[in-house]
RNA sequence: GGGAGAUUAGCUCAGUUGGUUCAGAGCAUCUGUCUUACAAACAGAGGGCCACUGGUUCGAGUCCAGUAUCUCCCA
C-alpha cells in the first residue's frame, strides 16, 4: 500500500461526504434511542459562509456528532431564514438593475421575483457547510417561508391577537427611510458620531428682539417643533413661562412649556420639542398634549407639513436650513459635538424616529415565565455571564413591534373593513371574511388585508418548534420525540432577537422550554481585534482556507482557541496548526501500515506500551467527557490533541516500533489498531474527514461501516498504577535526555545508566522502555556513587552516567543548588505544619499531603546531602 | 448616562467550593538534530511582582473594597 507522505484533504473530503450522504448516515427517524436535538441557526437565505459560521457550525458538528457516537439518535436540523429587509433589499436592487420598480410591477409580481431568486441564490451556504463537514439531516432542511411553516406563523400571530397580547398603535418607532420600513429596537445601532450642536434663536412672540436660543443636533426637524421647554426649576427662564416664541422661517407660534426631562446644564437649558421625531419629545408631548408634526416622507424627504424644502432629503435639509438661518440671523453659535445617532442594522442607514401605526406584541407577560426559566437555570446559558444581560434585558423588555412595510414575508393576517375602522384577524381570508360578516351583519362586506409583512423574527422564533411542524400538528411524531431540542449554539449578538425570543415562544406555544442549554460563541476578530467583516475586508474566505488546509485542519484551527463567550483572535497560523495536526496523525497511520505482522514473541516494552496506552485512553476519555458536560470545546480538543500527539504518537508508537526491519508481532499489531480507533474515535467529532480515511483504511471494513456511526467506548476508571509509574519513567527519560544534551552525547552514542534507588523494582521492570529511549548499553543498581560519573536526581532517585572527564566542581554546584531549593521549600512546608492553626482549621487532606511534601523533600534532601559527601570524600 | 465582564509568559487563554513541587497549556522564541512515520518533524531550554493599593484568613492568582486600563451590552 502506498501512501502519501503528506496528508492531502483535497483528494478525500468530497469522497467521503458522499459517502456518508449515500449512507444517510445523518438521518435521524424517531425511534427507541434517545434523541439529541440541534437545530441549527438558520443563517440568512442571502448569506455566504463566513468565519462566524465556521466557528458556530463547527462546534454543532462536534457536539453532534459526539452525541452519535454515544449512542443518542443524533439530530441536527440545517435551514435557513427568509431575512425580510436583507432579501428585499437585494431583490430590489436586482430588479433596478433591470430597470423595474417594485411599485410598478405589484406585490404578487414582486414576490414571485423573490421566489425565483431564492430558488436561484438563497442556500448557497447550506451547501458549503457541506464542505465544513457539518452532518446535518439535510431531508429536514427548513425555510421560514415554506408553505406550513408560514401558516404556523400566521396562526401564532391570531392566537396572540385573540389573547389580547397583540395590539395595533400608534407609537414612535425607528424608521429606516433607505428600507422604507420600521425595525425593531433590537436592529438599531448606537454609534458614537460627530456631528455639531447648534444654537438657534428664538424670536419672543410679540416682543422686538427678545430671543429664546436651544442647542440642538437636528436643525431640519425645526419644522415640526411644536414647544420650547425649560426646567421648571431654572431660574434663568422663569420669566419666560406662559409665553410663546416663534418657530424660525416658518414663523409659527408654540408655547414655551416647563418638563423636568431638560437638563439644565445641556447646551442652554432650553430644549426644542419635536414629538414626531424624537422619542423623549415624544414623551413630553404626550405629558403636555402637544400636538405632532410629522414633517418627513417615508423616504427621508421633506413632506408639506414641513413647509419648505419640501422633496428635499433631511441631509441635505440641514444643510440648507443652517444656511438660511444664518441669513436669518438666528444661529448664535455652532460647536463640534459628539454624539450617539442610530443606525439600521440592515442598511446603515440613519434611522429616523417617527410616529407609525403598527402592530404590536406585549412583551411583559409573556416573557415572565422565559425569564425565570433562565435565572432558575432549567435553560442555561454558557458562559454564565449571559445570565444577567438577559436577565437585565427581560426585565426591562418593550412591546414589540411586530410589522414591517415590506413584501417579502409573512403577510400579517389583519383584514381591514371598508368603510368603518374595523379589523378582523384571521388565518386566511376566507375566515376573515366570516368574521367580519359576522360583526357587521352585511354578507357583501368589503375586506383589505394589512399590506405590511411580520418582523422576521416573528418567524424565526418558532424554529425549534415548526422545523417540527409542532404548531400545525401539535404531538405528531417528530414534535413528540425531538422537542424540547437539547442544545443551542449561536453568537451572543442575537441573545435577545432570537433566543430570548425562541424561549418566550418555546413556553407560550409549547408550555415547556425550547432547549437546555445556550452556548454563546465568541466574535471572530482578526489579530487586531477588529471584528471580520466584508467591508473592511479581513476576513479569508472559509472555501479558500478549506481548500489549502482542508476541512479538519480549519475546524481545530477555529476551536483551538475558541473558549466560550470570549471573542476569538482568528490567525492563519491556528488554521496552520490544525493542519500540522491532521498530517501528524496521517504519518502515525503511515508508520502503522507500515509493519508487517509476523510471528515470534511480543517485546517486553510493547506490552508495557499496551497496557499503558490502554489505561491512558480511558483516562483522557473521561477528561474529555468532564469537558464537554461544561461545554469546555477548546480543552477537550487540546485533552485529545495532546493525548494524540504526545502520548500516542511520541511515546507510544516509539515503544510499539519493532527492531529494523523486523515484523511486529501480529497480536501486539491487533492491538495497536484496536487503540488507534479508539482514539481516531475521540478525534472524529474535530477531525471527521482524515479520521474516516484513516479508520476505513486501517482495516477491511463492512459495507455501510463508517466511524462517523460508530460507538466510543464506555467510560471506565483507569489503572492508576501503570499510569504513575510511567509518569516516573517518562520524568526519568526527560532528565536523562536534557542530561545527555547537556554534556554533548549524541544518542546514537550508548550510554551506561546506573540507578540508586529504594524502589529498584519499577525501574526493573522498565528496563526495556528506558533502553530503548535512551539507548543504554546497560541499566545497573547500585548503592554508593560511581566515580567518574556525572549525576542527576529524579524525585527521590538517583542516577549516574559515566563521563569521559567529570567537572567536580560544576557537579558540586548542582548538587549545592538543588539542597538550596529543596531547603528552602521544606522550611516552607515545615513552617505550616507547625502553625498550630494550619494543622488545627486546614482539611485532613490538605495536611496530609502538607505531610507527604515533608517527608518527600527529605527523603531527596536526604539523597543530595550523601552525594554531596561522597563527591567531597571523592 | 445605566449594566455586565476582563486584566496571569511575546501572543491566545486555563487555573472548577481559598490549600499538592502552583504559577500552567498551546503557539511563538532560542539551542541542538535530516535518528529508517512525519522538518507540516524530533530532542531540549528560557520566559511571568498573576494590573495597582489595601483588607479578610493559619494560608490569596483565587474572596472583599478602592484605583487604573480595556471590552461588550443597553439607553
Amino acid at each position: 500500500m502506498n501512501i502519501s507522505k503528506k496528508y492531502n484533504p483535497q483528494e478525500i473530503e468530497d469522497k467521503w461526504y458522499q459517502a456518508w450522504m449515500d449512507a444517510k448516515v445523518f438521518k435521524s427517524v424517531p425511534d427507541e434511542r434517545e434523541p439529541y436535538t440541534i437545530v441549527i441557526p438558520p443563517p440568512n437565505v442571502t448569506g455566504i459562509l463566513h468565519m462566524g459560521h465556521i466557528l458556530n457550525n463547527t462546534l454543532q458538528d462536534v457536539l453532534i456528532r459526539r452525541k452519535r457516537m454515544q449512542g443518542y439518535n443524533a439530530c441536527w436540523v440545517p435551514g435557513t431564514d427568509h431575512a425580510s429587509i436583507a432579501t428585499e433589499a437585494k431583490v430590489v436592487q436586482m430588479l433596478a438593475e433591470k430597470g423595474i420598480d417594485k411599485r410598478q410591477i405589484g406585490r404578487e409580481a414582486f414576490l414571485k421575483y423573490a421566489f425565483e431568486w431564492k430558488e436561484k441564490y438563497g442556500g448557497i451556504i447550506l451547501q458549503q457547510l457541506r464542505k465544513l463537514g457539518a452532518s446535518c439531516d439535510w431531508d429536514r432542511t427548513a425555510f421560514t417561508m415554506d408553505e406550513e411553516y408560514s401558516r404556523s406563523v400566521i396562526e401564532v400571530f391570531c392566537r396572540l391577537y385573540e389573547k389580547g397580547l397583540i395590539y395595533r398603535g400608534i407609537r414612535m418607532v425607528n424608521w429606516d427611510p433607505e428600507a422604507q420600513t420600521a425595525v425593531s429596537d433590537e436592529e438599531v445601532i448606537h454609534k458614537e458620531t460627530h456631528g455639531k450642536l447648534y444654537y438657534v434663536r428664538y424670536a419672543l412672540e410679540g416682543e422686538e428682539n427678545q430671543y429664546v436660543t436651544i442647542a440642538t443636533t437636528r436643525p431640519e426637524t425645526i419644522l415640526g417643533d411644536t414647544a420650547v421647554s425649560v426646567h421648571p426649576e431654572d431660574e434663568r427662564y422663569t420669566h419666560l413661562h406662559g409665553k410663546r416664541v416663534l418657530v424660525p422661517l416658518v414663523n409659527r407660534p408654540i408655547p414655551i412649556i416647563q418638563d423636568e426631562y431638560v437638563k439644565m446644564d445641556f447646551g442652554t437649558g432650553c430644549l426644542k420639542v419635536t414629538p414626531a421625531h424624537d422619542p423623549n419629545d415624544y414623551e413630553i408631548g404626550l405629558r403636555h398634549r402637544l400636538p405632532s408634526i410629522d414633517i418627513f416622507n417615508d423616504d427621508g424627504t421633506v413632506n408639506e407639513a414641513g413647509q419648505l424644502y419640501i422633496g428635499q432629503d433631511r441631509m441635505a435639509v440641514r444643510k440648507q436650513i443652517v444656511k438660511d438661518l444664518q441669513a436669518a440671523g438666528q444661529i448664535d453659535r455652532i460647536e463640534d459635538y459628539v454624539h450617539e445617532v442610530g443606525y439600521s442594522e440592515r442598511t446603515g442607514a440613519a434611522i429616523e424616529p417617527r410616529l407609525s401605526l403598527q402592530w404590536f406584541l406585549r412583551m411583559k407577560e409573556i416573557s415572565q415565565p422565559a425569564l425565570k426559566a433562565v435565572l432558575e437555570g432549567e435553560i442555561q446559558l454558557i458562559p454564565e455571564k449571559f445570565v444577567n444581560t438577559y436577565k437585565h434585558w427581560m426585565e426591562n423588555v418593550r412591546d414589540w413591534c411586530l410589522s414591517r412595510q415590506l413584501w417579502w414575508g409573512h403577510r400579517i393576517p389583519a383584514y381591514y373593513i371598508q368603510g368603518s375602522n374595523e379589523v378582523v384577524v384571521a388565518p386566511t381570508p376566507e375566515e376573515a371574511r366570516q368574521k367580519a360578516i359576522q360583526l357587521t351583519g352585511n354578507a357583501d362586506v368589503a375586506l383589505e388585508q394589512d399590506p405590511d409583512v411580520l418582523d422576521t423574527w416573528a418567524s424565526s422564533w418558532l424554529w425549534p418548534i415548526s422545523v417540527f411542524n409542532g404548531i400545525t400538528r401539535p404531538g405528531n411524531p417528530d414534535i413528540s420525540y425531538y422537542y424540547p431540542t437539547n442544545d443551542l449554539v449561536t453568537a451572543p449578538e442575537i441573545l435577545f432577537f432570537w433566543v430570548a425570543r425562541m424561549i418566550i415562544a418555546g413556553y407560550e406555544f409549547m408550555g415547556e422550554k425550547p432547549f437546555s442549554h445556550v452556548y454563546l460563541t465568541g466574535i471572530v476578530r482578526d489579530k487586531q481585534r477588529r471584528k471580520m467583516s466584508k467591508s473592511l475586508g479581513n476576513s479569508p474566505d472559509p472555501l479558500d482556507l478549506i481548500a489549502a488546509n482542508g476541512a479538519d485542519g480549519v475546524r481545530v484551527g477555529m476551536l483551538l482557541c475558541s473558549p466560550a463567550g470570549n471573542d476569538l483572535l482568528y490567525d492563519d497560523e491556528l488554521v496552520k496548526q490544525g493542519r500540522n495536526f491532521a498530517n501528524k496523525i496521517w504519518n502515525a497511520f503511515r508508520l502503522v501500515k507500515s509493519w508487517k505482522a509476523g510471528a515470534g514473541q511480543p517485546l517486553r516494552r510493547q506490552e508495557i506500551a499496551l497496557h499503558w496506552m490502554r489505561e491512558r485512553l480511558k483516562e483522557v476519555a473521561l477528561e474529555i467527557e468532564d469537558h464537554f458536560e461544561k461545554f469546555r470545546i477548546s480543552d477537550a480538543l487540546m485533552s485529545v490533541y495532546k493525548l494524540s500527539w504526545d502520548d500516542f504518537c511520541s511515546s507510544f508508537l516509539e515503544m510499539i516500533k519493532p527492531e529494523y526491519g523486523q515484523p511486529i508481532h501480529e497480536e501486539v499489531q491487533e492491538q495497536v489498531l484496536d487503540l488507534f480507533e479508539e482514539l481516531l474515535k475521540l478525534l472524529h467529532p474535530f477531525m471527521p474527514f482524515i479520521t474516516e480515511e484513516i479508520w476505513q483504511g486501517l482495516r477491511p471494513r463492512e459495507e455501510g461501516a463508517f466511524i462517523a456511526i460508530a460507538q466510543l467506548a464506555s467510560l471506565q476508571p483507569a489503572d492508576s498504577r501503570i499510569l504513575e509509574e510511567m509518569a516516573l519513567i517518562q520524568e526519568t527519560i526527560t532528565a536523562v535526555r536534557a542530561f545527555k544534551k547537556e554534556k554533548n552525547i549524541s544518542h546514537k552514542e550508548p550510554i551506561s545508566l546506573f540507578v540508586k534507588t529504594q524502589e529498584a523494582a519499577i525501574f526493573e521492570a522498565y528496563q526495556p522502555v528506558l533502553s530503548h529511549f535512551l539507548n543504554l548499553e546497560k541499566l545497573q543498581f547500585v548503592d554508593e556513587k560511581v566515580a567518574g560519573a556525572g549525576s542527576l536526581r529524579v524525585r527521590a532517585h538517583e542516577f549516574y552516567i559515566p563521563l569521559k572527564s567529570v567537572d567536580i566542581a560544576a557537579e558540586r554546584e548542582k548538587i549545592l543548588k538543588e539542597i538550596d531549593y529543596t531547603r528552602g521549600f521544606l522550611k516552607k512546608v515545615e513552617q505550616k505544619l507547625a502553625n498550630e492553626r494550619f494543622v488545627n482549621n486546614a482539611p485532613e487532606k490538605v495536611v496530609a499531603l502538607e505531610r507527604k511534601k515533608k517527608a518527600d523533600s527529605e527523603a531527596k534532601l536526604a539523597v543530595l546531602e550523601n552525594s554531596l559527601r561522597q563527591l567531597e570524600e571523592a
